[in-house]
DNA sequence: CAATCCCATTTTTTT
DNA sequence: AATGGGATTG
């Protein structure tokens, strides 16, 4: 395929398929003159793949500007704007560094000023260089701020992106290494097409789901993978009852992802290491390539990404590790803070740095989040402080309710908006679901705000569809996909039809596609059946034959035709959202896919990627709009307001129930309620409420404890609804001593800790009906989610 | 095979 | 409160 071809050259050939003279950029020095022809001669085809890696590159000139190059312009006072810390860390060249910055330290900018540095001042070619960033939107950013600071516009061959992206990009060149059935044109399946898979395959072991939920199975086979344990390995070694029911899933589910050529989030990092472990050629091309390499946000490495740095570096690259192990917040998705807190052990001879003062916040909002973070026992300990004079004292504010807590952000908000824009405000929560009263209450007031993440773009149903039938015309074996959409819209297609197919599929072990194939030659089924699917294999093909020649949004205009997908919208009403809402959505991606072609030069499976690996954090173009941000706090990292509301501090939600059971969970909590204090520059407000309405009920709750670990001097607190302040603790005591007394033995609370004479210790996750019907739902340590009644159940307080 | 209704459930966080 | 899966019915 010809977009292959392409893809293969950004990788590897472009060394021999470029103009000569695009090596002069590392070996001309500062001649000016020399060098006036260069940056017109970029080929086009440089700007073509580096979709997914790069925005801002366009194939415009730029302003008369365009003799300029980084040589000659190189701002002779980069190095001025740093601190003494920060320009020790831009120049390190000695061997591997740490560099510990604390929050508003400045890292961003020590990596863009280091990018810069190697390449003005080291002359290195921006082949050489490997930025690893948290997400997509960060590895842009700091390819802007490179760009900026070389008065560049387009920085073509410096590696930017995620661990995924990356992953991927080197598994697109060279996974046929991998010597499995993969191809180049893998798809990648996202959390929901995995459990979908999981949950298939528990079907045909018949194993209950009841039991064994999909994603918890899913969860569990994560981490065996992530951890290097093949299927094989797990199975042998498996004892609990639960790992022996797990281990035959693991091993079909690997099969399957194998067999359908799609891969998981997992796999990206597994399989490139693997492949990087396995050839030695595709290894080594990779370890003389890059001679510097620098992973941001370096405390929310896992193992493995840990592992593959290594590989990567392996060849003498200088790696430049940037992190703050009080920042550390992604410990349930595998990130190891022993990456961070172990770095001068795995590599000896490494340098320290430390960047402790802080450009971001006030006094008052830093000794507080100081102070909180405090105590935590595991770090590596620092002390961040400002020269920022004066500022307010941090804010609290107990609400009566959910809904009055919303209020009262929404009315400070309005309050603050004749000083400070929409855009230099966010409302930060726990949950996403705590959105929802803040979005009414912005609505109620005609404030306008952007809601971050939460249901994303790309996960609605109508998106998903119509990607599906891209995904498969990409890539044929892509089994998830056609079950997708086998049967949408609605063409006839049951579940009796589906199940002879899997059969078939199974039995010679051919794609999903074929089985469908041989159906139709095979007949045998009831001719309305047969000319069903024939209409379903002729829009395939017919999308497989266009591939090559449309652009992906014609590809998808003609899609949406043959499938007659917005017909089948409209019929849709009833239930879910209306169908207007939702061919706005199909329009929006298609809109999105003529970006993507025209802006970025992309092909089909560059914007599946793209689709696959972005979240909607990684803007797609709306960011720019001038309103107050809503985003849970994990989304907030990185990002900074004047004025942050933290909302939702109360026990149970923050820390939250699910995270309260060891101490190591409640300080990654602690750290979590760290980073939202500190994405405030000059005000910080911290609301509660004392009723919150959770799954439809209402429930009385009590503040959360970090509010105790934070200094009284630093806190203001506001007066409550009815005139007089709240007195927050004395309130809290005086509430937890009335539920004590009005519920006695007979309730539980939810978070509260049981234990029982089978199960052993759990947390109480949740209650139904009361007196003798009472029901409470247990998580247990060892036994996962029971649902038992209190009446008969042996379950003790503790 | 599809539409409808009822019931149970809700991962907190996301690449 | 809302959503999605399952059973039931047409």
């Amino acid at each position: 395929m010809v977009e292959r071809l392409a893809l293969d050259q950004d990788v590897w050939g472009f060394e021999s398929s470029l103009p000569s003279q695009r090596r002069p950029v590392r070996s001309a020095v500062r001649t000016p003159a020399s060098h006036a022809g260069n940056r017109g001669s970029i080929p086009l085809r440089a700007t073509i793949f580096l979709s997914g890696f790069s925005t801002g590159i366009s194939s415009r000139r730029s302003q008369p500007a365009a003799d300029v190059t980084w040589e000659d312009n190189a701002v002779p006072d980069l190095l001025d704007e740093l601190n003494p810390e920060q320009r020790e860390a831009v120049t390190y060249m000695d061997g591997p560094a740490l560099v510990i910055a604390g929050a508003g330290s400045g890292k961003t900018r020590v990596i863009a000023h280091r990018i810069a540095h190697l390449l003005t001042e080291k002359h290195l070619s921006p082949r050489s260089i490997l930025s690893v960033t948290f997400t997509n939107k960060a590895a842009e950013e700091m390819r802007k701020r490179v760009l900026t600071l070389m008065k560049k516009d387009a920085l073509p061959f410096l590696w930017s992106g995620t661990f995924h992206s990356i992953c991927a990009r080197i598994l697109r060149a060279d996974c046929e290494e991998l010597g499995g059935p993969y191809n180049g044109d893998f798809t990648i399946l996202d959390a929901d097409d995995a459990a979908g898979l999981v949950r298939r395959i528990l079907r045909d072991k018949g194993i209950s789901e009841k039991n064994f939920q999909p994603r918890a199975v899913l969860g569990a086979i994560s981490k065996v993978k992530v951890g290097g344990t093949s299927a094989a390995e797990y199975g042998a070694s498996a004892r609990s009852h639960f790992a022996r029911t797990i281990a035959p899933v693991y091993a079909s589910y690997e099969k399957s992802l194998a067999a359908n050529n799609v891969m998981d989030f997992d796999d990206l990092l597994v399989l490139a290491v693997r492949l990087l472990e396995k050839s030695e050629t595709v290894r080594g091309n990779y370890q003389e390539r890059f001679l510097h390499i620098l992973v941001d946000e370096y405390q929310d490495t896992s193992r493995i990404q840990y592992r593959l740095l290594r590989l990567l570096s392996q060849g003498g690259a200088t790696l430049f590790a940037v992190g703050d192990e009080d920042q550390s917040i992604y410990r349930w998705r595998g990130a190891d803070i022993h990456n961070i807190l172990d770095f001068k052990r795995d590599f000896p001879d490494s340098k320290v740095i430390r960047l402790e003062r802080n450009y971001r916040s006030t006094k008052p909002i830093l000794g507080a989040a100081n102070e909180l973070v405090k105590n935590n026992t595991q770090r590596l300990g620092k002390n961040l402080w400002t020269e920022k004079a004066g500022g307010s004292p941090v804010h609290l504010y107990a609400a009566m309710s959910d809904r009055e807590e919303a209020a009262y952000v929404a009315d400070r908000v309005l309050d603050l908006h004749s000083r400070v824009s929409w855009n230099e405000m966010a409302v930060l929560y726990r949950t996403n679901a705590q959105s929802r009263n803040f979005e009414e209450a912005f609505l109620n007031r005609k404030i306008p705000y952007q809601v971050i993440g939460g249901q994303r773009f790309y996960e609605r149903r109508e998106v998903r569809d119509i990607i599906a039938y891209l995904r498969l015309a990409l890539n044929p074996l892509d089994g998830p996909a056609l079950m997708r959409v086998i049967n949408v819209p609605s063409r006839g297609v049951g579940k009796v039809t589906i199940e002879k197919m899997e059969k078939l599929a199974t039995e010679n072990s051919t794609s999903r596609l074929e089985a469908v194939r041989q159906l139709v030659a095979e007949g045998g089924l009831p001719s309305r059946t047969v000319s069903s699917l024939r209409g379903f294999l002729e829009i395939v093909d017919g999308a497989r034959k266009r591939l090559e020649k449309n652009p992906p949004a014609d590809l998808t205009e003609w899609l949406l035709e043959a499938t007659g997908y917005f017909s089948y919208l409209a019929g849709l009403t009833g239930q879910g959202p209306d169908p207007e809402a939702r061919i706005d959505n199909i329009r929006e991606l298609v809109s999105a896919m003529r970006a993507f072609e025209t802006i970025e030069r992309g092909d089909l499976r560059a914007f599946l990627e793209r689709q696959a690996l972005y979240s909607d954090q990684d803007d797609l173009d709306r960011g720019t709009m001038d309103s107050v941000k809503l985003m849970t706090l994990h989304a907030a990292k990185g990002l900074e307001f004047a004025v942050v509301f933290l909302a939702g501090l109360e026990r149970e939600l923050f820390p939250h129930v699910l995270s309260s059971g060891s101490e190591e969970e409640v300080e990654e909590e602690r750290r979590l309620c760290y980073v939202g204090m500190t994405r405030a520059k000059e005000l910080l407000h911290l609301t509660w409420a004392r009723r919150r309405f959770v799954y439809g009920i209402p429930q009385e709750r009590l503040p959360s404890r970090f509010l105790k670990e934070i200094p009284t001097s630093f806190v203001e607190e506001a007066s409550g609804v009815g005139g007089a302040p709240t007195g927050l603790f004395e309130a809290a005591a005086m509430l937890a001593d009335g539920q004590q007394k009005k519920h006695k033995a007979a309730t539980f609370r939810i978070g509260g800790r049981v234990h029982h004479a089978k199960y052993g210790f759990g947390i109480v996750l949740g209650t139904s009906g009361s007196e003798d019907d009472l029901k409470v739902t247990v998580s247990f340590n060892r036994y996962g989610r029971k649902k038992m009644l209190a009446r008969l159940a042996k379950l003790e307080k503790v």
